[in-house]
DNA sequence: ATACAATATGACTATAAGGTCATATGACTT
DNA sequence: AAGTCATATGACCTTATAGTCATATTGTAT
């Protein structure tokens, strides 16, 4: 957390923490990123920093719950619904509101979608802590739903299946991105749908 | 590429070598990899390294080449019975070829999967060159022969599918070791065929 | 005006990185 | 024994990092 003089400070001078920090970790992730290119950025010195912010991970871990937070924005909609729509009709949306976040915050995207690819497990457990389980946890419980209802075919093994969904997830706007890039928001849909077809039915002929 | 003068080592100094780099980049992976380190636990001088390659990228990419063949070594044999075997058969060897060269090499598999992750686009570029699209194309065509013997649905995304297979792959293995950790080798194949199942026929009830 | 606390500052420390280079060593040739 | 060449060496260079700290500035309350 950082420290209360940061949350003290004007709200114009915060923001353009915020903003340099972001463009800092968009462009060289976490571990390479740099305090006296942020500050510099910034236009604040270097003690004043450590003024606002315990540490480097400090200030990273501000951002990666911001990223959160605004990511729930996008998904947090989607998942009210999940008791009324069908199973296929929630991963669509999540899948749809996903890409449409990468779409509108691709810096914020590209700096949760490093951390989420990271191998250092110890940084992730102290950013994450208990956040990352919880969205498989998610899918388990709607995947179990879905088996109740007769939606899904019973016989998968749940937590692979949650596992494989959120990954899909993050392969296909990885996909949108890189393999079909220059595409755009109206060419979500389709391929989405592509996806979500074979999630559903397989490929066999 | 190495400099000669590498190859003129004798071998036991060269394998030091690259026992040294090897557990470096498993620690560390590339970004936070340490020459110095290196150098001072394969027992050489800094200066003796530069004489032996050009830089860190040239180390990096060679020791990521060998991990290449080595990795070929396991999926090289399934991959001569594409001819011979259905669609489904050859990516099921596949998937456990690729966790037997896991389970077998584990410090190679995490050098490998952590560089597939990382999003230094310019270091992946300059280090696979055109090895990444190959892996993919494969499996294009694997899935053309498939759709044309009618083992596999003609309506898919050839491109998209592609791309979910080359990723099963990466999770099913990641699947194994984080989440299912303990496991042994006998248990691989159940998770295999789970997901294949998944994927042959989808998850809908 | 004075006193006090919050905030701002940038030179500084300590550390480590990748990479260089003049010199030393040792083996093989003549 | 002299000369040549590949190899070995570690002190050294430059550059960068995260983080510190004594001091200066500012705003506010009295």
């Amino acid at each position: 957390m950082p420290k209360q003089t940061f949350f003290n400070l004007p709200k114009e001078k915060r923001e353009r923490i915020v903003m340099a920090s972001i463009d800092e970790f968009a462009q060289y992730y976490y571990h390479k990123a740099s305090i006296s290119r942020i500050v510099k950025n910034a236009g604040i010195a270097k003690g004043s920093f450590y003024q606002y912010f315990e540490d480097k991970k400090d200030l990273f871990k501000f951002i990666v719950e911001k990223i959160g937070q605004r990511k729930m924005e996008y998904l947090g909609p989607e998942m009210s619904n999940i008791d009324k729509s069908d199973f296929f009709q929630v991963v669509r949306s999540m899948y749809i509101s996903g890409i449409k976040f990468a779409l509108e915050n691709p810096r914020l995207q590209d700096i949760g979608n490093n951390f989420l690819k990271d191998n250092d497990m110890n940084l992730k457990e102290e950013i994450l802590g208990e956040t990352l389980p919880k969205s498989n946890e998610i899918f388990v419980a709607l995947i179990n739903k879905g088996i109740e209802k007769g939606e899904l075919d019973s016989s998968i093994d749940v937590k692979l299946t949650a596992n494989i969904i959120t990954n899909l997830s993050i392969i296909v706007s990885d996909y949108f991105f890189n393999d079909a890039k220059g595409k755009d928001y109206v060419e979500i849909m389709p391929l989405v749908d592509k996806m979500l077809y074979i999630l559903k039915n397989g490929i066999k002929g």
